[in-house]
DNA sequence: CGGGCAGTTGAGAATGGTCAATTTTAGTGG
DNA sequence: CCACTAAAATTGACCATTCTCAACTGCCCG
């Protein structure tokens, strides 16, 4: 199986919030990020704390293992994390998007590898300086509480998936979950984009990547969907949530 | 595929904790528990707040979707916690054990089952008592969060290991697994018991029950392992271990 | 125009599943 | 304590879904 861990490099560009500019007051995921319920005050604590951080396609912003120094807002792009086992077997544990926060657990060192799949916008926040404002803000950390809790359940999903579904019914799954995905951030839409890779889908559904491709074939050929460059329409969404359901 | 959901009837026996007996003081899983690090004044607070819950062999404890309106440390026994799929396909996301706690993620419902595997026997807290004592105590937030983040490694583990292991690994890690959660409670050995039955196990791991059975006597054949009632003894640690690093 | 990469498709193999029979274990009552 | 029954576990033969290996297509970008 071929890995592509991407370039290591420091990140290209870091630079501190400018309120003017982009503050957390106009961030467009502010509201479905770990920051909405942040009283305004707090909310400029943290903004003074943050630097946006960018991140070029195929560039690792963190890697499995490595000391958990900073955590992450996404803010725009898309990223996947990724565990390797050491024979070089990969399972994608997830997709992080727009909205998602990158070290919610606050643990040690990170357990999976977070890779850009496309210029990737991020919001950082040194380990430090976090810790004490959770410390000062229980709120903060109820609401990081919160979405653990609920990354909790979607890993429960994703077990069941793995554990129990067949090929089609993974995939179709996988379309759908992605769709409501987009749909938080307001792009609800038939057309769902995906910005990653055939491999990518294979590794996060323990498939191959010719069993995904074979399982899209297949979707497109009964008009379930319709195969477009760069995501999917999704055309019969009841036989679909049909296949999700099991 | 046979799913005994076992009795859902009210619990067999309920009291309030007596100091003088079996006190948190006295608790044998305090130390492992997410009361681990409470003040003494804390340990009393909470304690005025549990009751004992005993529950017997195949009993639910609580069921998928219902209304979580405790939690639950797990004091003695082991649990299985599953999730149905419509047409009857069940995953086993996990086991509990002593030292584990029920409703971590404070969500409104239980995500998954909660059933007996044998005679269990539980600490249980009102939702609306342990939530005031959350919101008042910083501290036991910390520390529920910090389990919350090592179930969501463990659920990666779990989805490494339904994604990219083959049947013989699949056994041999959980196998390993199970051995290291109970020398937490310090029951370091080669003999492993095993709780759950076959059909468990195959439901945890993404098997058959007979592909579960077929990858244990290949291993005992191998002197990998050696099958004895009601567990097993782990004879070749290193081939295990290869085993399961993939 | 051409090289390279991502994706698709096909043929054959294999891992794990299905179905069925058998053995072992555990539970129950005499 | 033992006989009997039911449930759990094991084993075997066969099958199917998915994987492997390979060839091919189309597209992007120099």
């Amino acid at each position: 199986m071929l890995v592509d861990t991407g370039s290591r490099d420091v990140p290209a560009h870091i630079c501190h919030h400018r309120r003017s500019e982009d503050g957390c007051a106009d961030c467009k995921v502010r509201l479905i990020s770990v920051c909405a319920g942040l009283a305004l005050a707090e909310l400029e604590e943290l903004e003074a704390l943050s630097q946006h951080l960018t991140l070029d396609k195929g560039h690792t912003l963190f890697g499995q293992g490595e000391p958990a120094n900073a955590v992450y807002n996404v803010i725009a792009g898309a990223l996947r994390l990724t565990r390797l086992l050491p024979d070089g077997r990969r399972q994608v544990m997830g997709f992080a998007l727009p909205g998602d926060f990158l070290g919610l657990a606050l643990r040690e060192c990170f357990s999976v590898s977070a890779e850009a799949l496309g210029p990737v916008r991020t919001c950082r926040f040194g380990r430090q300086d976090f810790a004490a404002v959770v410390e000062a803000k229980p709120h903060l950390l109820r609401s990081l509480h919160a979405r653990a809790g609920y990354e909790l359940t979607l890993a429960e999903d994703q077990m069941l998936l793995l554990g129990r579904r067949t090929a089609e019914e993974k995939v179709a799954a996988f379309l759908l979950s992605l769709r409501d995905r987009f749909a938080r951030t307001g792009h609800l839409s038939v057309t769902v984009e995906l910005p990653m890779g055939r491999q990518d889908m294979a590794d996060h559904l323990g498939l191959t990547i010719e069993t995904v491709s074979r399982m899209l074939s297949r979707l497109d050929r009964a008009r379930t969907i319709l195969l477009v460059p760069g995501g999917v329409r999704l055309l019969d969404m009841d036989r679909l949530e049909q296949l999700a359901a099991g």
